[in-house]
DNA sequence: GAAAGTTTGTGAAATCGCTCACTAACTCCG
DNA sequence: CGGAGTTAGTGAGCGATTTCACAAACTTTC
């Protein structure tokens, strides 16, 4: 397989984006591209652009651009996609099931095996093709699906517990919707999405252009 | 009004984390805590936490720590709390009514004031205290309520269409959970999350890791 | 009241990420 | 085939962020 030198984290952060505009492009039956058109579709800047594509490699032609189905393929593998990581859900609400109902998951490659839940009335059954299970069963449920990433849309007092069970069967990368602050091992890998908080990052904005009237 | 000089982004995207672990120290009925207390609960390092304070103005005591109802007051009016922001929700699918039940937005100055679905079955109904309205109605619903805040969960295909609804109806802060890029006027602070880059993220090191081996 | 211990506030250094200008390499046209 | 035009790759400079060490200011102890 490919090895990459380093790629910083702010370019990683970045490749997906990149990663979707090539795909549309693809369906327009377009065969390449300059950084600077697909810079303005990703919403950077041209030289920022193909500062990224530098760091996976070689892939454009000066005086052309870049081949459109082949930067989406290294692109791809560089994100590790083709693989496909089982994801289980922790806390089966509203938040839960939105994922759940979310096809994109599955196609990028997460699909989304198991639930976890404490409901009785919900363990046992299956919504949107996802079956729930008991905070118990958690062990058997990533051995049993070969799950590589949990997901915690538990309300707040449960997910410190959720991340403590998918920690110790094993799981190894969690995206949290928690709104606090997670207590993990340091070999896993947590990233934190807390939905006030970006409320509260506008709220900041709308205040300090106030204070300037 | 308390005015502060420039405090960096990476600083306020922070404010919200120490702002929950000060409300939650509260409730204990601790009344004062050290920056090496504070920043573990926080998860950063203690001079990261006291760097970040410092840019507000000099709240703590030598010797001693920070008074945490004070530091709570003084954190809170930097991030503008306070003051309430209603909102609007575009699209209101299961992501959509999710946040609609979240009660914690209201509770930080967030409140969802309402929906806007092209679904006619919902239009004209009120989900969760969420009168739901037509996408015509934009511009009544946002000087009615009188909005600052855009959150758009609609499909993706709807999700361009939804935000520039808002900005002609003069909402100037948007937070975008479309996974493609929207194009908005440079006053606009737009922020967006995108769930499945979350995922592709934590993919990347997944397959950095398992290459390793 | 002085010395020892604790903890904040902050300048300086190091690191990280972004921007820009320019070279290298390709295509197109005559 | 040569010159004009286009576009990727990249080193150097710049700005933002983080880290670190230490002085300043407080409390506690004797």
């Amino acid at each position: 397989m490919q090895s990459y030198g380093h790629i910083p984290e702010a370019t990683v952060a970045r490749l997906p984006i990149y990663l979707r505009a090539l795909v549309d492009l693809a369906s327009t039956g377009a065969s390449t591209i300059s950084s600077e058109e697909l810079a303005e579709l990703s919403g950077v800047n041209a030289p920022k652009l193909r500062k990224d594509l530098s760091y996976l490699g070689t892939y454009g032609t000066r005086g052309v651009g870049y081949d459109i189905d082949y930067l989406r393929f290294e692109v791809s593998s560089a994100l590790g996609l083709g693989n496909t990581w089982p994801v289980v859900v922790c806390g089966f609400g509203n938040l839960g099931r939105a994922l759940a109902n979310h096809t994109g998951f599955t196609q990028r490659g997460f699909p989304i095996l198991a639930a976890i839940d404490t409901d009785p009335t919900k363990i046992g059954h299956t919504f949107d093709g996802v079956p729930v299970h008991a905070p118990g069963e958690m062990p058997a449920v990533v051995t049993g699906h070969g799950i590589a990433i949990g997901v915690i849309c538990t309300p707040v007092g449960a997910s410190q517990g959720a991340a403590d069970r998918l920690v110790a069967a094993g799981v190894r990368s969690i995206l949290s919707f928690s709104p606090i602050v997670l207590t993990v091992p340091d070999d896993v890998d947590l990233r934190s999405v807390d939905l006030s908080t970006q409320l509260q990052i506008l709220g900041f904005h709308l205040q300090e252009s106030a204070d300037d009237e």
